[in-house]
DNA sequence: AGAGGTCGCGCC
DNA sequence: AGGGCGCGACCTCT
């Protein structure tokens, strides 16, 4: 089967109390709908099932954060969807469609929709309920959206691109529910030993664990403080000026540079405190169930196109409780993060030969170093990101002139992005999505600027917000265009993963005892992890590099850049990279 | 008491 | 240095 089917709730039931049925309407790519067919809800995930057995169609829904958490449950996976939430948020913005009815059209009920889906109440939710999940009390014509869509797409500069686009976001989706579905392997023994290990027992009436607490101990003896408490940045900054020390802050990097007994006891109590309130035996309890960490994802929630978390701070694992992230028996971890990412997009981006040389190599800042641009390999990476960073000063800045020698091509097009900036223009990455314009605050600022009675501080207040912009504006199609590059990747190496041959999977994707398939159970950025039975993993590794060299092809034809991976099969997280 | 802001720091 | 985040703790305001 092919094709659009929109799952939605029947239009008879709008404005109207659940009557327990929805419908699946097939629509043609050009819109035009079909045949239509109107279930009881509790029959959705069989009918669902049935058609991807068949192949499955791209199916059309509201949110996939909504809908497809109620599906994995059932043990229903589906190889496609349209996410029409997510889809809309990119369309509205997107420079390549401005002129379509669905950009000009004023703020409505899927501008209002919220990234996240509504704490469970303890109602049983139905399958497919007409909640009013804008909470504008509009109700979301989902086909009428559909057809919007389909319309702006049509009449997009780079259309192709666009649906690229889309189709990643929206597989981005179903990626995100199901990891939360499947969640990241959890050993909670490990990460028991590891903590008592660093700050002592978890005590059993709260307050601070042993070693932590001697630490703190021993900082107030050291600064003649018997009152301080160390996690408050006033207090600590109080103490430490007393004792004369000039400090301005408590900051990591300006404790480091002090010159007394108290910088060692309290840099080593800040990384621990810091260590347990964000990843200590609380988060645990809250974040993980049954040997299994279950963030939620957001995607699409950062403005460049990078997922969020909402809860859980997935995005920020230290490195410290890796070592927690354990493989199931039997199982293996294929952990696998893409090399110097940015600055082989900007390259590909810009058509830039030269720096694509460069990234012919596994570590792209060798190649830098050796086509002469710069001497060292930390000159070459603090060059690199200064480039799409927008450094002004410093070792980045100063190696601008050289970079940009080397690599016009590449080094203009983050220049030009950044000057559009500066005028209040917008960025787009290379797929179509674009930045969000200016605030009434920059617009304000600039204005005040230019007005005949501006004064000195106005001016310079609004070349701040200006040079602001156009580093944002520069970052945004590089860091963008990055993101949606990952997103290929994961996308072909999703698919791929649905593919493999795996002896005595059970074809649902569901996490049951039979069920041998390698599933993805993290995604940061430009890294993935795939938990897989130990006998695939060579394959899943081979899949992860295929899938790379597609997401490259996907985004860039044939131009010749390469996308660098570092993979490896290890049972815990820690022992990659 | 709760909301909201700031700081400091973890990740890319 | 420079871009993008989330979060916990503290602190202030209401």
């Amino acid at each position: 089967m092919t094709g659009l089917v929109l799952v939605d709730a029947p239009a008879t039931a709008v404005g109207a109390r659940d009557t327990g049925t929805v419908a699946l309407q097939h629509v043609d790519d050009d819109g035009t709908p079909g045949a239509r067919l109107v279930l009881d809800a509790a029959h959705l995930a069989e009918a669902v099932a049935e058609r991807e057995a068949d192949g499955g169609p791209r199916w059309v829904w509201d949110d996939t954060a909504r809908r497809y958490p109620a599906l994995l449950a059932a043990g229903v996976r589906v190889r496609r969807c349209h996410d029409l939430r997510l889809c809309h948020a990119i369309l509205r913005r997107s420079d390549r469609c401005a002129d379509s009815a669905l950009a000009r059209a004023e703020p409505g009920a899927w501008d209002a929709l919220s990234p996240v889906a509504e704490p469970p109440t303890d109602r049983p939710a139905s399958l497919f309920d007409e909640a009013d999940v804008s909470g504008t009390g509009a109700a979301l014509d989902a086909l009428e959206e559909l057809r919007l869509q389909l319309a702006a797409v049509a009449g997009a500069r780079d259309p192709a691109r666009l649906r690229l686009l889309l189709a990643a976001e929206s597989t981005g989706a179903l990626v995100a529910a199901e990891m939360h579905h499947d969640g990241l392997p959890w050993d909670a023994d490990a990460h028991d030993a590891l903590l008592e290990d660093l700050v002592g027992p978890r005590p059993r009436t709260g307050g601070r664990p042993a070693r932590l607490d001697a630490l703190a101990g021993r900082i107030r003896s050291l600064l003649e403080q018997p009152g301080l408490n160390p996690d408050s940045q006033s207090d600590l900054l109080r103490a430490l000026r007393r004792a004369g020390l000039d400090v301005t802050s408590t900051r990591r990097h300006e404790i480091a540079a002090l010159q007394h007994d108290v910088v060692e006891p309290l840099l080593e109590y800040k990384r621990l405190a810091r260590l347990l309130s964000a990843n200590g035996w609380a988060w645990r309890e809250q974040w993980v169930r049954d040997g299994r960490f279950r963030p939620d994802y957001v995607p699409g929630g950062v403005v460049t196109g990078r997922w969020a978390t909402s809860g859980g701070g997935a995005l920020q694992l230290p490195a410290a409780v890796r070592a927690a992230v354990r493989a199931d028996p039997g199982w293996r971890l294929v952990a696998a993060d893409a090399a110097q990412l940015e600055p082989r997009v900007l390259a590909a981006m810009a058509g830039d030969l030269a720096m694509a040389a460069a990234a012919r190599r596994a570590d792209l800042y060798a190649g830098v170093v050796e086509s002469g641009a710069v001497q060292t390999r930390e000159q070459a990476k603090y060059a690199m990101l200064g480039a799409i960073y927008g450094a002004t000063t410093g070792a980045g800045a100063a190696l601008m002139p050289q970079l940009t020698r080397a690599y016009p091509r590449a080094v203009g097009l983050v220049e030009s992005a950044a000057r559009a900036g500066e005028r209040g223009e917008v960025g787009t990455t290379w797929l179509g999505r674009t930045s969000p314009p200016p605030g009434a605050r920059w617009l304000a600022s600039v204005e005040a600027a230019s007005s005949q009675e501006a004064r000195p501080e106005d001016v310079r207040l609004a070349q701040r917000h200006r040079r602001d912009r156009g580093r944002f504006t520069r970052n945004f199609v590089v860091q963008g265009t990055a993101a949606e590059w990952a997103l290929c990747w994961m996308a072909a190496l999703r698919r791929r993963l649905l593919e493999l041959p795996v002896p005595g999977a059970d074809g649902s994707g569901g996490r049951t005892a039979r069920n041998r398939r390698p599933h993805l159970v993290f995604f940061l950025h430009d890294e993935v992890v795939v938990h897989t039975p130990q006998e695939l993993a060579d394959d899943v590794a081979t899949a992860v590099r295929d899938s790379a060299a597609e997401a490259g092809r996907l985004l860039f034809g044939s131009f010749p850049v390469e996308f660098a991976l570092d993979v490896a099969v290890v049972d815990t997280y820690d022992q990659a990279g």
